[in-house]
DNA sequence: CTATGTAGTGGATAATTGTGGAAAACTATG
DNA sequence: CATAGTTTTCCACAATTATCCACTACATAG
């Protein structure tokens, strides 16, 4: 289980190293996508393969499933872990996330967020301001 | 598992050299024929005689069947990677899918994709927007 | 306080990849 | 048979990516 939150840089050659707290659980080789608000997933490929195959069920003749499996598949990049802990971000995902140096790697449970730092604050803040709201709608998920 | 998206180029030989990250999982030889949404289809052999076996099974009865099966099996062609890992894209097959120099080259799970660079860019666009839902949507497949 | 180990960052070098072009082999045609 | 055109094979360059090594900061143990 991914937890906790760290601050690392990108590097001028896009490289990030993963906090050494999350090494173990995702292994050599991990998949990254485009994410929701504008951030990263990183996903151990046992997590990831789970998706892919329910999403390479989906029919090949309906336009929306055709839509959507491939701007989620397209969009997911398979990296490998350098010997120092290290990824590479690919070009388009640091462009979609807005990476400036300094980024966020966030644990949530079977995934690692990775946000760009400014971005981050701007949800944290906005999002404990309504936290209290929020949770009165989430009663119905019974937490 | 065929996964990323790549921008190559076609050459004035109208070559086009894959991704080496596809190469291995697509061997030394590869059908590519006429996609959906006016991209073309690349399959590794043994994916290829899956669907062409699917294609077969549909009723001769029916008109549309009649069609995809006719634009999917004759429009199918058998490339091989040269030495470089490039594949030559027959005439036909580019002008369908109206080639100019850049194409994206988009990895979908069992098969690759090939796009004129442009086209992506708009489909990606509008379907971003379509399924704006996407998290709705991911609720069903359980993520 | 010092020594040792681990983690994160940055740079240098080596290997791979993508692309364009040249040479060689093949085809078609007069 | 010769020539022009096309296709295939091969080579070379440039750019990117991977691998390796070094430095610093921090933490822990003795």
């Amino acid at each position: 289980m991914f937890i906790g939150e760290y601050l690392h840089t990108v590097d001028s050659k896009k490289r990030l190293s993963v906090p050494s707290k999350f090494r173990k659980l995702l292994g050599k080789k991990a998949i990254i996508t485009r994410g929701l608000d504008n951030c990263l997933f990183l996903y151990p490929v046992k997590e990831w393969q789970i998706l892919a195959k329910k999403l390479s069920n989906l029919p090949l003749t309906q336009a929306d499933a055709r839509g959507f499996v491939r701007i989620m598949l397209a969009g997911a990049m398979d990296v490998t872990i350098d010997s120092l802990g290290r990824i590479l971000i690919p070009d388009y995902l640091k462009d979609y996330a807005g990476f400036s140096k300094k980024v966020i790697l966030a644990g949530l449970y079977n995934r690692i967020e990775i946000w760009d730092e400014k971005k981050w604050e701007n949800y944290k803040t906005v999002t404990e301001k309504e936290v209290g709201g929020i949770a009165e709608r989430l009663k119905e998920l019974g937490i």
